[in-house]
DNA sequence: ATAAGTGCAAAACATTTGCAGGCTT
DNA sequence: AAGCCTGCAAATGTTTTGCACTTAT
């Protein structure tokens, strides 16, 4: 999603294009390591320094309800942001913190077993699987 | 889990058995609702009136280092506890957020085709799958 | 011109921490 | 008797809210 669409999208949805607001969702968007909102803050804060939390919470939320990033609540109480809305699996490292996304075929299968299972229709799904990433394994020998 | 076993733990890992303790364990061990700390509070603070939230926090990552529950952290930035440790989907509902366990054995199956796939072993998971809930759907129509 | 968005600061929450007194071992 | 546990209160960290000012439409 280039600069354009993100313009088109918010045009159709009757928001205004802010730059800053471009900023926020071209940062989020190509970010595949699902930041938090601070982090997202500190970045951006370099170019645009007077730039405040609060709009970087407004943006985000925006997006959530455009349906372009998902809001991942983790134990330690921090929110996290990512933008791949397909069917996958956030692999987190239970020992850093780190997140990549994983996808499968296999995933889309259990899915659509489960639902037809039980008769629903999904409106959204999260799956996290905790291990031990590359890092964190040579870090301990 | 009963009371002599929840005991039988506690004094295997030198930790004292109090009222306060028995009572938090043996409440968010028999929910199925993965009750958040202040739902826990408000219920128990009608028997244990002098109770205090810093208790119940305690004691709760007491249980999740004993490896008896485990914590939910969900996108309102709220932490819920789950005493079901066994792989299973949390069907979450996403208008009134009433959550049930669901348990199937093709789970099991894909976990272990991942694992096998990427060479890691696991060490915990969570999947929850949002959907609009009976009680919901009556009240939409 | 109008309505919406921004930045700042204060408020609202949820969770954690520190400590004096009390209870389990 | 010693040390862990509790309850209270203060501190922390994150997210939300209110408002005057600015900007996009």
């Amino acid at each position: 999603m280039d600069t354009q669409d993100l313009i088109k999208v918010f045009r159709e949805n009757r928001h205004k294009v802010t730059a800053q607001r471009l900023a926020i969702c071209k940062f989020i968007l190509s970010r595949k390591d699902h930041p938090m909102a601070e982090q997202i803050y500190q970045e951006l804060r370099i170019e645009y320094p007077t730039i405040s939390l609060g709009t970087i919470y407004k943006t985000l939320h925006l997006l959530k309800e455009l349906g372009l990033i998902q809001e991942l609540g983790f134990n330690e109480g921090s929110i996290r942001y990512d933008p791949d809305m397909e069917l996958h699996i956030n692999m987190v490292c239970s020992k850093c913190g780190k997140i990549s996304d994983y996808k499968t075929e296999n995933v889309k299968k259990l899915w659509s077993a489960i639902t037809s299972d039980l008769g629903i229709k999904p409106k959204g799904q999260r799956i996290d699987l905790y291990y031990e990433c590359d890092d964190c394994k040579k870090i301990e020998l």
